[in-house]
DNA sequence: CGGTGTCATGACATCGGTGTCATAACAGAG
DNA sequence: CTCTGTTATGACACCGATGTCATGACACCG
């Protein structure tokens, strides 16, 4: 790899002189400078960014560090919207910053992180964005070094700025859109009760219903998510039983992600029942590969990740250049609620009608 | 930032002492050992890759163009499986070698390769994977730089080397499951005809059915692959249409990818026809979001992201290490076919039953 | 014509490591 | 007790940039 000594030498200039051309820092002549370039492009010369960053102890890099690439097949069938749309969104603001980022993977194991850590330590990142694969507390203590952090999708105790999804809010606005096409009786099929976003959504979930005046029906919600493993389609079918065994039959069905949404497609329709004619569906990420997809296209709410990502890297950013003091406070993000076909005005009769169910096949 | 020379300082040794500690490449004394491990601990000392890398020459970094990042979301409503597989199964390869993964994104524009590329070039990366978006021709040259380059999802005409998926095989395996169910009535309906793919494809889709000698009817090919768009689910349903209409009704219906599946599920249970009871369905891809939630489960083909990312690093590597020469011709990848309940045996009446198709309703 | 200021350029040191070579300390052999 | 060989350590230069300071060449002014 030439230097910028052999490009000095063939310009007949001094090494100096061509880092001046480089970084147009002090006047050059324009004779100088055509040698200069000339001979840059002759030899095919690009600068050291290791000799630089050396001299001027800046590294312009920034450590990211997910799951998102690892865990892409896991998580792709196991939970929601993939972690990658947050790096997606970070990706597009760093870029814009100049820096370049440097993406690292803990292949699933988080005693790997310390490790990774290091080697951004190394390399001298300026910052470190830590991204969750969903909406949880953070599960490890990041190992103190002085760079600033930001963590995406995750939050802890000790005040480290950090970026989450508006679960609360985010539910509450899809509850309303649900209620305002006529919908009096809900079901719900949430996630794992112990996930960060069951407990939030369902508080929004009940602030719609309340501010409306609907009591809140305890045996219209259930958990229903395994991931995608076998026994699922099994706790749906049953779960959907048990809602449709109800007094008032629900008209509705909440579900606790976009995937959740589609296994109940299936199902409903296995049974004979159409959706939205004969039941609304609306599901929660956005993730649009199943919800434009879906026939019908799926009512939902959109998991802001990509905003979350570009939030969180330019926080970050800011927090680098030391012009804004870090958030104490979680950032919440809010997206937008889309509907779609799946949700439509309950049929009038509904309210007394009980569907005629399909018996109950073999899974 | 600590230096050596704060460590050495602190631990009453030369720089280079502590140097020889760091790399255990000559002896050290037992005693000066510790005092030189604990002043690094005490000044939380991690050495300067830039400075390292500078006298080594060697900068252990590996650069990854894709698209992945800014694209998961376009590409995930648009095309098939998200490429990010393909850099999940290079970034466990590259880890293992020890080497750091340099992932830098297009932003979907094809101009700003050369840009990433020199970027690359400062940094002095030893190696380069250039990841398309699906399998393809290259769509650019590259630049011109010394470094080994492995081309993976795509392919060029001047021997770079690069790992493609065996769409051939693929199709072939795949239909002949198909053909083993006793199914003689495929319809296939394809992604573009212009794609790399839908040409194999097809290829392997003919080869199985003539080695059962079927003759190959061109009117149960449609391609119907909008990438999503709105009016995706018009075209299927007409393509669906065409193919019912045909005198020996399909028994099976093979789809370009499991997102075309999915909409093909929607589209026939709204006409009241069942998968698998009433028609086999097929996919490709094996993209287990859709794939394991659909009901019922998805027969489909794997494309073997995974494996061509892990394959091509470790072509990469070993170009890059001098221990084996470039290959010449593209590494075709196979993938397995992933039999579930979507594809069952016809039944017997089939052969003469025509269904009774529900009238089509507005889209 | 000498003094002064600006422009263009170069010499040299430096960033933080590591390779090369020199050397001090010490053990064992003769 | 001196010679030799090994072990442990340090001095110094160098990798490829750039910041600092010095200097030669002009142009302009009085």
């Amino acid at each position: 790899m030439a230097t910028i000594y052999d490009v000095a030498r063939r310009a007949g200039v001094s090494p100096k002189t061509v880092s001046r051309v480089l970084n147009g820092d002090a006047p050059v002549s324009e004779k100088t400078k055509k040698a200069v370039t000339a001979a840059m492009g002759a030899l095919g010369y690009v600068p050291s960014h290791a000799a630089r960053s050396m001299k001027s102890h800046k590294s312009g890099l920034i450590g990211l560090i997910t799951g998102a690439i690892s865990n892409a097949d896991e998580t792709a069938t196991r939970a929601g919207l993939p972690e990658l749309n947050i790096v997606q969104g970070a990706q597009a603001v760093i870029e814009r910053s100049r820096k370049t980022l440097l993406i690292s993977d803990t292949g699933g194991r988080l005693d790997r992180v310390p490790d990774l850590i290091r080697t951004f330590q190394e390399h001298r990142v300026e910052g470190i964005l830590y991204v969750a694969d969903y909406h949880k507390p953070l599960e490890l203590t990041l190992p103190v070094t002085g760079i600033p952090k930001v963590l995406v999708n995750c939050f802890d105790d000790r005040a480290t700025p950090s970026v989450v999804p508006d679960d609360e809010g985010g539910q509450y606005a899809l509850t309303k859109t649900v209620l305002a096409e006529g919908h009096r009786d809900i079901a719900y099929l949430t996630l794992a009760p112990t996930q960060e976003a069951t407990k939030l959504r369902l508080k929004g979930f009940k602030r719609a219903l309340a501010e409306v005046g609907i009591p809140f029906n305890p045996d219209l919600v259930q958990a229903a998510d395994l991931f995608g493993s076998p026994g699922e389609h099994q706790l749906i079918w049953d779960a959907l039983d048990k809602f449709f065994a109800e007094e008032k039959r629900p008209t509705a069905i909440c579900c606790g992600n976009d995937r959740l949404a589609m296994a109940v497609y299936g199902i409903l329709r296995r049974r004979g029942i159409s959706v939205p004619e004969d039941v609304s569906v609306v599901g929660y990420d956005d993730h649009r590969l199943i919800s434009e997809t879906l026939y019908s296209a799926l009512t939902t709410a959109e998991l802001p990740y990509r905003a979350m990502g570009a939030r969180a890297a330019q926080t970050l950013l800011e927090v680098m250049s030391g012009n804004a003091a870090p958030p104490e406070e979680p950032i919440r993000i809010s997206g937008q609620v889309q509907h779609r076909a799946s949700l439509i005005a309950p049929r009038a009769e509904d309210k007394d009608n009980v569907i005629n169910l399909k018996g109950r096949n073999e899974i």
